[in-house]
RNA sequence: GCGCCGGUAGCUCAGCUGGUUAGAGCACACGCCUGAUAAGCGUGAGGUCGGCGGUUCGAGUCCGCCCCGGCGCACCA
C-alpha cells in the first residue's frame, strides 16, 4: 500500500538507536574470554605501573586455609575485597592486592594422616610426613587460586604469600624472638584446652561450643577427720546422736565430668553461703550429708530421698578444717573455699581437680593443693606405675577395689560411664541423670575438649613492655591493645565493642602445639638437667637457618642435629651435655597473625605501606585473625596492623542455616560463576547488606538478575543513541544544554555523590540501590523515555539532539565507572562502547573514579521543577489516561492532548509556567499541552478543589507519519503532506 | 543467664535529630507501546512498620517490658 511505502520512506530518516553492545549478557562465555584478555594484556601489572608512586592504600589479605574448595563464603570475601581494591584504585590510590594462603596446621596434617590410615606409620619420618602435607597444601593453593580468579578478582596471583615460604617462616620466628626479647613469652604449667582427638593444646579461637549430653552425678565424699578448731566438728560433737552422724557423714558434691574424679584433691565451699547437715533415708538406710541449704530440696527431690531432716544450719566458713577421704583413692583431702562457688546448680560443694580446670588450678595454687592430671595426650588414663605416681597414692595402695585396674588406659569419655557405675555399686552415688549442656569442642575434629595441665608456651597479655619507645606510658599489652583497637576504625562500628570485650577478658595466649605440620618453637632442652634453652642468640641462629633452608631443619635430625642449629659458642658452653630440640610447633594463628610482619613489612611491594589500610574478613575473625594480628603487631611494633577493619557475616542457605563444607549446602564459587556469571554473583553480594547473614542460593542470585539487566539495558539505550556522537566534535557546553539535559546531569551528579559516599563507607548495597534507582526511575522511566523524540526525530546535528547526546554520553561514562568495581567484566565491556576521548585508558579498571569536585553539578531549582513535573503532573496525567484506557479508548500518550488547569498565584503556577507548552508536551509524552491559568476554583475529577488539575483529552489531530505526534500542523509543508512541520523541516529534500 | 545487633509490603532494602494519606526496586495483576523489542512505559493491589504498655498535641522514629532471629560472652564444678 502506498501509505506503508510512505511510512518506510520516512522511517529511514528516523535516527533509531544503533549499537553492538549486546542486550544479552551471556556472562558464561564472555567473562572467561575477558579474563583471558586481562591476563594477556597483564592488566594487573598495568594498573600497578599506572599507580606507581601514587598514595598507597593497601588491603592486606587474610590468608584462607589451603584446604578444600573455595566456597561461596570465601568467594564472597574475595569479591568484597576486590570491590574495595578496585574502588580505591579508581580513586587514584596505589592499591596492590597480594593474596595469601595459610598452609600449615592441623586440618592438613589430619587429612594427610587420615589418608595414611589415621596415624603416622612408624616407618615414616617426620620429614616425609611434612612433605606430604606440603604437597597437599600446594594442590589446594593451585585449585583455590583458579577458583578465586573466576570471580574476576585481580591481584598478584602469580606471587602470593604463603606461610610455608622459608622467608615467611623466618619472619614468624622473628616475631616470636621479638616477643621473647621483650619479655612476653613464658613457659608454664597450666591447664589448657586440650583436644585429645587432635592430640594438641587449643587456643580459644579453636573452640566451638556444641551441645552435648553428659552424666550429672551427685557423689558422697565421706568425711574423715576434722581439725581441732573446726566449728563444724563442734556442732556435731554437741549433739547426742554424734556417733550415728560421724558414721555415715559425707560431703555431697556434684559434677558433670565424672572422669575428673580420680584427680580430685579437694572440695571447695562458699564461705558466705548457708550449709546444712541433713539426715535422710535412701534404700532403707539412714545417712547424713552436708550441702548448701538452698540446694537441699532440689537434690532431695531428684534423688528421691526419704524423711529428710535438717539437723544443723551453719555458715560455709564453719566447714574450715573438715577433711574427707577420697571415695575410691582413699587419700585425705581438705575442704577449701573459693568465691566462684555458686548456689545455682549442684550442691554448693565443688569437686576440685586442679589438673582439669582453670579455676580449680588457681584454687589449687592458692591452697597449695597437688596438681593431678592422670590423662595422656590421647585422652586416656595413664597405666601402671605412672598412674599410681600421678595420682600421688602411697606405695602401699593396693587397689583392692579395682579402681585403677578399671581406669587404666581408658578414654575419658568411656571412663565416665565406668566411674558412674562403680560409684553406684559401692554406694557413693546419691543420684545421676543425663543433662544436655553446651560444651567446648575441637573446631576441627569436633570432639569434646578436656582441660589438661601441661607445660606450654604462652604470650602474656598483661606483660608490660619495658621498651619506652613502643610503650612510653608503661601500660600492659592488654591496655595497649584496647588503645590500638580504639585508634582503628571498625565497619560496622559494633566490631570495636566486640573485639574490645574479647581482649578485655582473654587469658594468656597458649601458642604451643604438639604436632608436626607447622613452624617449630625454637627452644632447646638439656637432656640431663631439663633446662630449657631459648635465648636471643639461639633464636637468631635458627631464624637464619630457617630463612635459608626452611623450617624442615628443625625436623631433620640426620642433617641438622641440635648442635648444628645452635650458635657455636653456645654449643661449646654445653659441651658434654646432650641438647635436644623441643617438639612444640606454633599455633597456626601465630603464623597467620604474623603476616603484618612477614608480608606487610617485608614484601618488596608492600614494605613501605605498613600499617595496612584495611583488613576485611568474616566477623568470626574478631576472635581469630584480627585479634592475633593485633596482639602480635601491637606487641612488636606498637601499632595496630590496620587502619580500617571491615567485617562481613556468614553465608547461609535458603533455610538460614550456616553454610558449611561439612553440611554440603555450599557450592564452589567458581561453579557458581560458571553457571550464573561472576558479575551476577558480584552484583548480588554488592546489593545486600553483608554485615548480617547472607543467604546464597542459585535461585536468589538469579532473582537479582533483573537488577543487573536493568543497568545493562539502560546503558545500552544510552550508547545506542550515541552512534553518531563524537564528544570532541559534537559535545555542547553545559550552559548550552536543554533544561531537561541539565537536569539529567544534575541528577547524575547527585547519584554519583551518594554512590561515592556509600562506597567510602563500604556500604555497597546502598551504592547499588542508588544506581538501581537512578537507572530505573531517573534514566529509564523519566529521562530516556522523554528524550527519544529529540534523539530519533530531530535533525542529526541539531542542538537539541546534540544536547541530549552530550548528557547521555556523559552519563554513560559515569554509569560505567560507577559499576566498574562491582560488575568488573560488564563494566569493561561497557567501557568499549562509551565514546572515547583520547585521554581515556583502554580498560575501565585503569580509569579514574568520577571526580566529585569536577562533576558536582547541581541545580536545585531545576531538580525541583522536574521532580514536580514527573512526580505530580505526570502522575496526574497518567491516571487520567488510564481512565480513558479502561473505557477501551486505548492509546499511547501521543494520541492525547492535556489540559492543565492551574490556580493563579498558586505555588504550582509558579514553577509550571517556567515550562513552555511545547516543553510540557514533550516531557509528558503527549501530543499537545494547554495550560490555563484561572481565578476560578480548580476542581479535579473527584470533585475536590486542587491547585492543579490535568485533563487528558483524545487528540483528533492527524498524527505525523514520522514522529507520531498529533501537533496540529501536519500537512503544513506541501512537500510532505503526511508530516508535521518539524519533521518536514528535518527531512527537507533528503527523501 | 548477660550483652550486642536486627525484626518496615512476597523478596532486597530506604525511612536523618519524632510531624502531612509509610517509600523505592524487583516480583505480582491489569493495561499501553511495538522506533531500547527475549526490551520500554503506565496503572493497580499489597504493610495493625514483631507484640504490649508509656512519654507526647503527634511515634516506624523516644522509653519500658515481652516475643522472634542472628551473633558474642559466660555457661565452670
Amino acid at each position: 500500500m502506498a501509505m506503508s511505502d510512505e511510512k518506510n520512506r520516512y522511517k529511514q530518516t528516523v535516527l533509531l538507536p544503533k549499537t553492538d553492545f549486546p542486550m544479552k549478557a551471556d556472562l558464561a562465555t564472555r567473562e572467561p574470554a575477558r579474563r583471558k584478555k586481562w591476563d594477556e594484556m597483564k592488566l594487573y601489572e598495568l594498573i600497578r605501573a599506572a599507580r606507581k608512586g601514587a598514595k598507597p592504600w593497601v588491603l592486606h589479605d587474610g590468608p584462607p586455609y589451603a584446604n578444600g574448595d573455595a566456597h561461596t563464603g570465601t568467594g564472597m570475601n574475595k569479591i568484597l575485597k576486590d570491590i574495595v581494591v578496585k574502588f580505591r584504585t579508581m580513586q587514584g590510590f596505589d592499591s596492590p592486592y597480594v593474596p595469601g594462603w595459610d598452609c600449615h596446621g592441623l586440618p592438613i596434617e589430619h587429612k594427610v594422616l587420615a589418608d595414611l590410615g589415621g596415624v603416622k606409620p612408624p616407618t615414616m619420618t617426620v620429614l616425609e610426613l611434612r612433605k606430604k602435607c606440603l604437597d597437599y597444601a600446594h594442590g589446594f593453593i593451585d585449585k583455590q587460586r583458579q577458583q578465586f580468579k573466576a570471580t574476576g578478582t585481580l591481584g598478584r596471583w602469580e606471587k602470593p604469600y604463603l606461610t610455608i615460604d622459608p622467608a615467611y617462616e623466618a619472619n614468624v620466628l622473628q616475631v616470636f624472638a621479638s616477643l621473647h626479647e621483650r619479655g612476653y613469652i613464658t613457659r608454664a604449667k597450666r591447664p589448657v584446652h586440650w583436644s585429645w582427638a587432635a592430640q594438641s593444646a587449643l587456643a580459644e579461637a579453636e573452640l566451638e561450643y556444641e551441645d552435648r549430653q553428659d552424666p550429672s552425678v551427685y557423689v558422697r565424699f565421706p568425711v574423715s577427720t576434722c581439725g581441732k578448731e573446726c566449728k563444724f566438728r563442734e556442732l556435731v560433737e554437741a549433739r547426742e546422736d554424734r556417733e550415728e552422724i560421724w558414721n555415715s557423714l559425707a560431703l555431697l558434691i556434684w559434677t558433670t565430668t565424672p572422669w575428673t574424679l580420680p584427680a580430685n584433691v579437694a572440695v571447695a565451699a562458699s564461705a558466705g553461703a548457708e550449709y546444712v547437715l541433713a539426715r535422710y533415708e535412701r534404700e532403707g538406710r539412714r545417712e547424713h550429708m552436708v550441702l548448701a541449704q538452698a540446694l537441699l530440696s532440689r537434690v532431695a527431690e531428684k534423688a528421691k530421698l526419704q524423711n529428710v531432716n535438717v539437723l544443723e544450719v551453719f555458715s560455709g566458713a564453719d566447714l574450715k578444717g573438715v577433711g574427707y577421704s577420697h571415695p575410691f583413692l582413699e587419700t585425705a583431702c581438705p575442704v577449701v573455699f573459693a568465691d566462684y562457688v555458686t548456689l545455682e546448680d549442684g550442691t554448693g560443694l565443688v569437686h576440685t581437680a586442679p589438673g582439669h580446670g582453670k579455676e580449680d588450678f588457681e584454687t589449687g595454687k592458692r591452697e597449695k593443693l597437688p596438681v593431678v592430671c592422670p590423662i595422656d595426650e590421647a585422652g586416656k588414663f595413664f597405666t601402671g606405675d605412672r598412674l599410681v605416681k600421678e595420682l600421688q597414692l602411697s606405695p602401699a595402695f593396693e587397689d583392692a577395689r579395682g579402681w585403677l585396674k578399671m581406669l587404666e588406659g581408658q578414654n575419658v569419655l568411656k571412663a565416665n560411664g565406668l566411674i558412674v557405675n562403680k560409684l553406684r555399686e559401692e554406694g557413693w552415688l546419691l543420684h545421676t541423670e543425663n543433662i544436655t549442656h553446651s560444651y567446648p569442642h575441637c573446631w576441627r575434629t569436633h570432639a569434646p575438649v578436656i582441660f589438661r595441665v601441661t607445660e606450654q608456651w604462652f604470650v602474656q597479655i598483661d606483660h608490660v613492655d619495658p621498651d619506652k619507645k613502643l610503650n612510653p606510658e608503661g601500660k600492659t599489652l592488654r591496655a595497649r591493645l584496647l588503645d590500638a583497637i580504639h585508634a582503628s576504625r571498625w565497619f560496622p562500628a559494633w566490631g570495636e565493642n566486640r573485639i574490645s570485650a574479647m581482649i578485655e577478658n582473654r587469658p594468656d595466649w597458649c601458642v604451643s602445639r604438639q604436632r608436626y605440620w607447622g613452624i617449630p618453637i625454637p627452644a632447646f632442652r638439656v637432656k640431663e638437667t631439663g633446662e630449657v634453652l631459648l635465648t636471643r642468640e639461639t633464636n637468631r641462629r635458627v631464624i637464619e637457618l630457617v630463612r635459608q633452608h626452611g623450617s624442615n631443619v628443625w625436623f631433620d635430625d640426620v642433617n641438622w642435629p641440635a648442635e648444628k642449629l645452635l650458635p657455636p659458642e653456645i654449643a661449646a658452653r654445653y659441651k658434654g651435655k646432650t641438647l635436644e630440640k623441643m617438639g612444640d610447633i606454633f599455633d597456626v594463628w601465630f603464623e597467620a597473625g604474623s603476616s603484618f610482619q612477614a608480608v606487610m613489612r617485608e614484601d618488596a611491594e608492600l614494605r613501605e605501606k605498613f600499617p595496612a589500610n584495611m583488613y576485611l574478613e568474616g566477623d568470626d575473625q574478631h576472635r581469630g585473625w584480627f585479634q592475633v594480628s593485633l596482639i602480635l603487631s601491637v606487641a612488636t611494633t606498637g601499632v595496630s596492623p590496620f587502619k580500617h577493619c571491615l567485617t562481613c557475616a556468614f553465608v547461609v542457605d535458603e533455610k538460614g542455616e550456616k553454610g558449611s563444607k561439612s553440611k554440603g549446602n555450599m557450592w564452589p564459587i567458581d561453579q557458581g560463576c560458571k553457571d550464573l556469571g561472576a558479575d551476577l554473583i558480584r552484583y548480588y553480594f554488592a546489593s545486600l547488606d553483608t554485615s548480617s547473614p547472607v543467604p546464597v542460593t542459585y535461585k536468589l542470585i538469579q532473582a537479582a538478575s533483573d537488577g543487573y539487566r536493568k543497568v545493562r539495558n539502560t546503558f545500552r539505550a544510552l550508547v545506542g543513541n550515541l552512534f553518531d556522537f563524537v564528544p570532541e566534535k559534537h559535545a555542547l557546553a553545559l550552559d548550552k544544554l536543554t533544561a531537561i539535559d541539565q537536569w539529567a546531569l544534575s541528577q547524575a551528579s547527585a547519584c554519583a555523590v551518594a554512590v561515592t559516599e556509600a562506597m567510602e563507607r563500604y556500604e555497597f548495597h546502598v551504592a547499588m540501590r542508588e544506581i538501581t534507582q537512578f537507572c530505573n526511575v531517573t534514566l529509564s522511566a523519566q529521562y530516556i523515555d522523554v528524550r527519544k523524540d529529540a534523539l530519533y526525530c530531530e535533525a542529526a546535528n541539531s542542538p537539541k539532539r546534540r544536547s541530549a547526546q552530550t548528557a547521555m554520553c556523559w552519563i554513560a561514562d559515569l554509569l560505567c565507572r560507577m559499576v566498574a568495581p562491582i560488575l568488573v567484566h560488564s563494566a569493561d565491556e561497557m567501557w568499549e562502547f562509551v565514546p572515547k576521548k583520547a585521554s581515556m585508558p583502554l580498560c575501565v579498571h585503569l580509569a579514574a573514579w568520577p571526580n566529585l569536585d569536577e562533576i558536582r553539578y547541581r541545580d536545585d531549582q531545576l531538580d525541583n521543577c522536574f521532580q514536580k513535573l514527573f512526580g505530580e503532573v505526570k502522575y496526574l496525567l497518567e491516571q487520567s489516561l488510564e481512565r480513558y484506557r479502561q473505557t477501551g479508548k486505548g492509546g499511547k500518550g501521543l494520541d492525547f492532548k492535556e489540559l492543565l488547569t492551574v490556580r493563579r498565584g498558586s505555588a504550582t503556577a509558579d514553577w509550571l509556567t517556567k515550562f513552555t507548552e511545547a516543553e510540557l508536551a514533550e516531557y509528558l509524552n503527549v501530543s499537545q499541552v494547554r495550560v490555563v491559568i484561572t481565578d476560578d476554583p480548580v476542581v479535579n475529577f473527584q470533585g475536590f478543589e486542587v491547585a492543579l488539575n490535568g485533563d487528558a483529552q483524545v487528540c483528533s489531530d492527524k498524527p505525523c507519519l514520522r514522529c507520531y505526534r498529533r501537533t496540529g500542523d501536519v500537512g503544513a509543508a506541501t512537500k510532505h503532506p503526511e508530516l508535521c512541520k518539524r519533521c518536514a523541516d528535518v527531512v527537507g529534500d533528503s527523501v
